[in-house]
DNA sequence: GTCTATAGCGAGATAGAC
DNA sequence: GTCTATCTCGCTATAGAC
């Protein structure tokens, strides 16, 4: 676990120090089993991974996954709404001091921090974006979440239509987590690890580099 | 069926005209099978269709899927397969006589088209990009065909690092994609149906107009 | 709150008649 | 090639002891 995902679960559930009659922390089960089924809905997928998976990693009871989570779909949508909440919570609001071109730059590289240190999060909700999806509901009040905290500032530069802040928005998702979506195959395309170090920086750098050119078409559509 | 599918089926399966002893034709179980898959892998994903609903879409006996199919992993592979096939097709070689901004443009156009009227293609596949898939071996080599029939195109304006080929490539497919993965949660964004006409020529207006910037960009820094 | 035991269902896959 | 019937298994979820 990563200091950034120590901080994120410190803020989210905060680290229990009850105790109660031995050394086993009060409701630490609960948030256990909730961490411990990320990994496998992630790499998985929900229907592929059974609730004794998640019980063993959690070292708990299966029984016990039920008495805390009414089932399998309700565990799949908290850990859902913990990363959107997550994720709103990571998107700092921007120094208005800043130019326009600095804050976009600067929701980029928040937006790629959160992501990169929480991967599971992306390959989950891309799973669950089916046409007849279970989770649509949670999925669409999360991005409509994250479209109205960062419109505001997409909206001073862009105009209509085919430059409407929507369009930025869904662009920006699009190239954020494309390189994530498809990481798992990427290998052969990249002859190395798409998700070493240096070939991450050389895709924030791209990103970065569209951003402008982006911009220079917006400030020159302006003039 | 659009008639651009209609075409495409016809392309790889044919329209077999063989009588056998009834009015049934030789085989068409078969195909009938694998077109019937598509709608339920693609609106549900893989693990939550059983073969029953898929015999039943196609009017057969569940029997005959595993006759003609060894499991149903078998036929999640040929549907997956059958769509690369027809989307390297698609991808009608560019014409040199055209500037390249002009080839990278008809290639967008090419790859919208083929897209919109394949959309179950999509979120079949993001639905498969999981870090343990069982798929990725598909779907890998289908992009690295992909990436080989364009990059002499894009390799010849593009450079190195934050700028090199396989960049744009990955760009374009996530600005491409992101709007059909993202179509069932978008209508809340987008205050009306993203699928609607004039949303998708909103956005094939908006990614025209992105990558026009991108060229800028690129001629600029050659120059 | 946590465990053992088990109910009960639906799934993938096969055998064998026609 | 196509069907009916069935086997077998693993899964979700619950009952009930402690």
């Amino acid at each position: 676990m990563s200091l950034h995902e120590l901080t994120l679960w410190s803020m989210l559930y905060g680290w229990s120090t009850m105790t109660s009659h031995a050394s086993k922390k009060k409701g630490e089960a609960s948030s256990n089993i909730l961490r411990a089924a990320e990994e496998p809905f992630a790499s998985k997928g929900f229907a592929a991974v059974s609730v004794r998976d998640i019980a063993q990693l959690a070292k708990v009871n299966k029984a016990l996954v039920f008495y805390y989570y009414d089932n399998k779909a309700t565990l799949l949508r908290k850990v859902l709404e913990q990363y959107y909440a997550a994720h709103v919570e990571a998107l700092s609001p921007t120094d208005a001091e800043l130019s326009l071109r600095e804050q976009v730059h600067a929701l980029l590289t928040s937006y790629l921090d959160f992501i990169e240190d929480n991967s599971r999060y992306i390959h989950i909700v891309q799973h669950e974006l089916l046409p007849n999806g279970e989770n649509l509901k949670v999925i669409r009040d999360g991005m409509t979440l994250l479209f109205a905290r960062v419109k505001h500032v997409l909206g001073e530069l862009s105009g209509e239509g085919a430059l409407h802040a929507r369009q930025f928005f869904l662009s920006f998702s699009g190239l954020v987590v494309a390189y994530f979506t498809y990481a798992p195959v990427l290998d052969q395309i990249w002859d190395s690890d798409p998700l070493s170090a240096s070939n991450r920086r050389e895709r924030r750098e791209h990103l970065h580099w569209v951003i402008d050119q982006m911009f220079n078409g917006l400030e020159a559509s302006k003039s």
